[in-house]
DNA sequence: CAATTGTATTGGTCTGATGTTTGTCCGGGT
DNA sequence: ACCCGGACAAACATCAGACCAATACAATTG
């Protein structure tokens, strides 16, 4: 194994044996990279790979921290990678997200608080036909973003999160605004507020289950 | 941004744009540093954070290549996420879980191979009450495994896989074989395989949420 | 006491040299 | 014609050392 992947497992290890804890800050690169005896260079590239999966928190000018390792710091990670993967399984995608979301959905029936209401039903303000791609894909996003939320499970909404990237779903409302199915898809939004609303668990997942599977039929048929 | 930061950017940009594809070759290290504008050190870690997540593959003395993306390789990168994030909220994970596994079995139901049921029936062989933790816990990754291979998506595998790091599963056989609860846990294996033979989607769904949830609530009191 | 300035610490970047591995080509032997 | 081995080139791996830039914090100043 080569000496940046050793040191990658060694800073895991650390972590993982509670050596180092989230928040903890580590050793300065020299002094690290003498302790595990390679060059700073090397460390550095161990550094960085772990920085992107957010395991680690550089500061320049600071010092190197372990972050919190909340699994909301999975979504970016994930995202990043789900974006590269995108095109080459979108349906796949979907059928992961006709679970997980009307699921979520179902959960968050009976704990959304009133806040949260409010924030879904904001973002169906000023949201037309005649809106904007750029500001459909933001209403989409904070829309869904809200209802994983609101399941209160940081991994379900890390993960929905990052299966939903925003470059899917530009290209996906690109195609409804010229197909003319932006009001169907609003008027879903609206239903699935108001069942929340109720708290109708049932009727929550099953509108998501239908929404969902209504953009996948689409995409389906568009590809 | 800085200049490592800037070259991950640009070589993702230059995967979603087509110019590099799976299995493409990148320009060497030297080349493609000049071309990007930075040095050969920065640049390479910028490679090394790719290649974590598995975008990446360099190969020494060859050259560096992009992978083929496919969304099994999602698996690694989350896996090494999830690994660190064990601890912080298994229950959440499990509650993922919950959702994934009875619908990946449903799925499963209807488009299991024979092939498959055997390899199914396979892992039973050889196990009981007084097989070891490793055995058992090498038994139920490739249990679980299989049922989330069947159901024919490689992201919901990929993303099951991750959510059963073999480290958390580890300690919660280790658990079970405390608590003498070993052959029910088989037991429920049992009857699973069986509603798969038989393509009772709706059964293999409702087994599987059995299962989870009592594995589920014995780590609930347990913590 | 507050604002400012200095300075040490720490990460960011570059350069250039050297080691290691791999792929390829070519010549000799069978 | 085929196979094998060595030489060579290409490409990544690693290191050492230098200098830049941002930050934290203590000292200074008003």
């Amino acid at each position: 194994m080569a000496v940046t992947d050793e040191a990658i497992t060694k800073i895991k290890d650390m972590i993982l044996s509670g050596e180092l804890s989230a928040g903890d800050r580590l050793p300065p690169e020299k002094e690290l990279s003498e302790k595990l005896g390679l060059s700073r260079s090397s460390l550095r590239e161990a550094v960085k790979a772990l920085e992107i999966i957010r395991v680690l928190d550089v500061r320049r000018g600071d010092g190197t921290y372990v972050t919190s390792l909340e699994p909301k710091l999975l979504t970016e990670a994930m995202t990043f990678i789900v974006d590269l993967h995108q095109d080459k399984s979108i349906l796949d995608i979907f059928e992961v997200r006709r679970i997980l979301e009307p699921a979520a959905a179902s959960i968050a029936a009976g704990r959304i608080s009133l806040e949260q209401l409010a924030a879904l039903r904001a973002t169906m303000e000023d949201i037309s036909e005649a809106t904007s791609v750029e500001s459909l894909v933001e209403h989409d996003l904070v829309f869904h973003g809200l209802i994983a939320a609101a399941a209160n499970n940081s991994y379900l909404s890390s993960i929905l999160d990052a299966l939903s990237s925003s470059t899917v779903r530009a290209r996906i409302w690109r195609g409804l605004t010229q197909e003319r199915a932006v009001d169907r898809t609003l008027a879903e939004h609206n239903s699935i507020i108001e069942a929340l609303e109720r708290g109708d668990a049932e009727l929550a997942r099953a509108l998501l289950t239908v929404h969902i599977s209504g953009v996948e039929n689409w995409l389906r048929q568009a590809l």
